[in-house]
DNA sequence: GCATCTATTGGGAACGTTACCGGAAGTCTC
DNA sequence: GAGACTTCCGGTAACGTTCCCAATAGATGC
């Protein structure tokens, strides 16, 4: 195998000096070229690739950032995850990628290991508002998701909760539905106080009484929400019930316990979800729901991770809107006609 | 701010040269007990943190792994993704994730990046049988996928497609179904030819002529296997149509085609898929399927990284078993009771 | 023709760490 | 009590790159 050749290889092939050399492969103006043109040919010849960390020793930029999601494998953050390594690919660089599962320990274990990466920034979702560990982190960051308020002096992507939700409600509202009952996340998550408090500012502007909202925790998962369903369920007196899930794993769980309850969405119970993850698509009915702009959100905060650090000026917090996906699991109750429901639930 | 804290401070407040700080800190058992006591009491106090960079660069070892999958986004290489990443983390490394989006072009700038980020070793599955740009890979690897055949020497993981076929094969027979028709991907793909001469050797041991298979030509993707459904259906005459397909992904789409032509599942079509998908738990049915052990094809795959450079003996090519999931999409055949049927269709 | 300027190049030093070598004590052996 | 051995430590040289400074040669100005 021998070892990998060098810029000083290259250089001596050239017949050259190795800052020659180095300035002809980092396109400096200073050089000659013909020169350039003999030491790229060297470079190729010899088979040379520049060794990223003695560049990063020597300038201090790595070429590596980092991304701290909760979990790669929740479809959500997978799709964060590919936008924040598209623009980073498209900066010539690479992304170090880490699940926290919502785990202060392991956040905190990943944070170091970025910071002894020396990546040259990092993009984070907190697990919760541990502002110290940001305040100490040391490198560039930017923040994505909800819990990202506490931090007003970095620039931060989330999705619009109150957009969102405004349309989620909106779209109840005119299919007849009256105030929902909501599926939420656990009460240490700060997403969860986030989305109630939108709930409930949209409900009090339609003249609704937030008071009336039955409430039901969940864990954001597919178990959680059909748990959580079952319980609404056994409380449930008659009459149509209409459900808004905080996010679409728990809406899909929701679904299953429906079913098993032989009820049928959305003939009985009408599901609105949160998230547009793809699975909800394949289920039956499609689920209804608010879907976050995942991929852009991933892009744009790596974007603004770029920004941050190229001293660029920023927008600081950003909301970037939601759009609803109709689908099947919401019923239209402005038709009274039994007939017509009927019909509905069966096809 | 200041700069970050080097060794040599650790050394100076320690009192001590920075040789003996570095042994300290590296758990060299040449050191004072006191000694080493002292250094790592200066190393907190002064917020130290080794750097990766100078470390890698000094002695090689990087602390930094690759992997190189088609996409992040699905939910299957998410998963290996997560497996990965949870033994690179195990080991105090690093990984750097890439999507290559099958994109032989987009693979080879991914095989580079990681070269010239001087990774221990890398996760690849790859686009192609493009030996040569393995061969100069110059950097240790594994391999993940089935396309890994044609790399004798190197450690390969690959799910059992022989025995996944079989599994589902025997289930289709012990529940009365003729030879199923195939949705395959695409002609370009290697795991195609592979997934379908597993199925020819299990046909012909069972003295089924393969010739009789009906095959249609997907792409992986849930339109692809939406599509192939719908001309499935244009094709039959009448009478239960048993469908195997090459994934999850395709088998959803099929799923719809079937409903959108008014037919219904598991009463008129019966759906096999192939992977195991979360989302295939989520539709209606329910996707009977063999589930291949992404997570656990991710952690083997980084195993034997490590293994293999540590120099520990290997095992070559792994295949992992996979395992049926039944859930709904398969008719049972056996009962001939039309009631029964009719039963099983509508419940 | 001499000073000045420009274009191009070479020669170090530095980044932060680890590997290697040699030295200074202390301990042991006989 | 002298040599050998062990334990512990400091000094220095790398690793591969970039950055800074000086040097050379030719061109220009007067």
């Amino acid at each position: 195998m021998g070892r990998r050749p060098t810029i000083i290889d290259v250089a001596r092939l050239a017949g050259v000096s190795k800052s020659t050399a180095a300035r002809a492969l980092s396109d400096s103006p200073d050089v000659n070229d013909a020169t350039r043109d003999k030491v790229r040919k060297a470079a190729v010849a010899s088979g040379y690739e520049r060794n990223h960390l003695a560049v990063g020793m020597r300038s201090g930029r790595s070429g590596l950032f980092g991304l701290v999601i909760p979990d790669i494998t929740n479809p959500f953050w997978a799709e964060v995850a590919r936008g924040a390594q598209d623009i980073v690919g498209e900066n010539d660089a690479s992304l170090l990628v880490f699940s926290s599962d919502w785990d202060h320990e392991r956040e905190a274990t990943h944070l170091r290991a970025l910071r002894q990466a020396r990546v040259e920034g990092a993009i984070v979702n907190p697990v919760s508002d541990n502002a110290e560990d940001f305040g100490r982190f040391g490198v560039p960051f930017s923040l994505i998701g909800s819990s990202a308020e506490r931090f007003p002096d970095t620039p931060s992507i989330g999705s619009d909760i109150r957009q969102a939700v405004r349309l989620g409600l909106d779209h109840l509202v005119a299919r007849g539905h009256a105030a929902p009952a909501l599926i939420l996340g656990p009460k240490s998550r700060l997403a969860r106080a986030r989305f109630l408090r939108s709930v409930h500012e949209h409900c009090i502007e339609r003249d609704i009484d937030p008071a009336v909202l039955q409430v039901e925790d969940g864990d954001y998962t597919f178990e959680g929400g059909h748990a959580a369903m079952q319980r609404l369920l056994a409380r449930q007196s008659g009459g149509h019930l209409t459900v808004f899930c905080a996010n679409d794993l728990m809406a899909l769980g929701a679904m299953l316990a429906v079913r098993e309850a032989g009820r049928e969405c959305p003939r009985d119970v009408s599901i609105l979800g949160f998230d547009g993850v793809p699975a909800g698509a394949f289920s039956w009915p499609g689920l209804t729901t608010i879907e976050k702009p995942a991929r852009e959100l991933g892009r744009r905060a790596a974007q603004a991770l770029f920004d941050e650090i190229a001293g660029r000026p920023q927008d600081g917090r950003t909301y970037l809107p939601c759009r609803l996906i109709e689908r099947g699991s919401l019923a239209d109750l402005r038709v009274q006609t039994p007939l017509r429901v009927a019909g509905a639930g069966r096809s």
